[in-house]
DNA sequence: ATTTTGGTTATCATAAATGATAAAATAAGT
DNA sequence: ACTTATTTTATCATTTATGATAACCAAAAT
């Protein structure tokens, strides 16, 4: 696996972490930040390399900061 | 302006700033990072939402983390 | 069993990021 | 002034993120 496919992983991995600790709905969350739940399903699987205004959205939304949402580092 | 392009200007600036207080010129980074100068060139103006992975690539070829790359508050 | 609810997956269209190249502008040296 | 280095800008092609929609899957609730 490559880098760019690594990073995706753990990305999506970070997401969906961050949001199941919250208990908020793929959809819930996929609606506040104005992207299509399908999606934001894609992100979470690893299957895309969000842009950085995606992220700002998501991170905005679970109330973190975009530095903490790609805190990535020891992330399982 | 809207929010997606301060967010743009913002990370545009941080790169321009990260990379000149390493005197590093665009075209060497580029070329590290394996990304286009032209790319680079709108990027630092702003004129592109860069995705994770090619902020990534900048961040790992400025020594910093991607952590770092996106902490945006407070910076002008 | 059959509705909900949450999530996934597939497909297609559209917008936008990036690649590639070239030319022009600007700054820095000399 | 002239050269050199650096950056910007424009254009076009290609790739890909995202939008939009729909169908499907799996639990859980009832």
């Amino acid at each position: 696996m490559d880098d760019k496919e690594q990073l995706q992983l753990a990305i999506g991995k970070r997401v969906k972490s961050l949001r199941e600790e919250r208990d908020i709905p793929q959809q819930d969350l996929a609606a506040k930040c104005n992207i299509e739940k399908s999606n934001l399903s894609r992100l979470e699987a690893g299957g895309t390399n969000p842009t950085l205004y995606t992220l700002k959205r998501i991170a905005d939304n679970l109330g973190i900061s975009l530095c903490d949402i790609v805190n990535l580092e020891d992330k399982k």
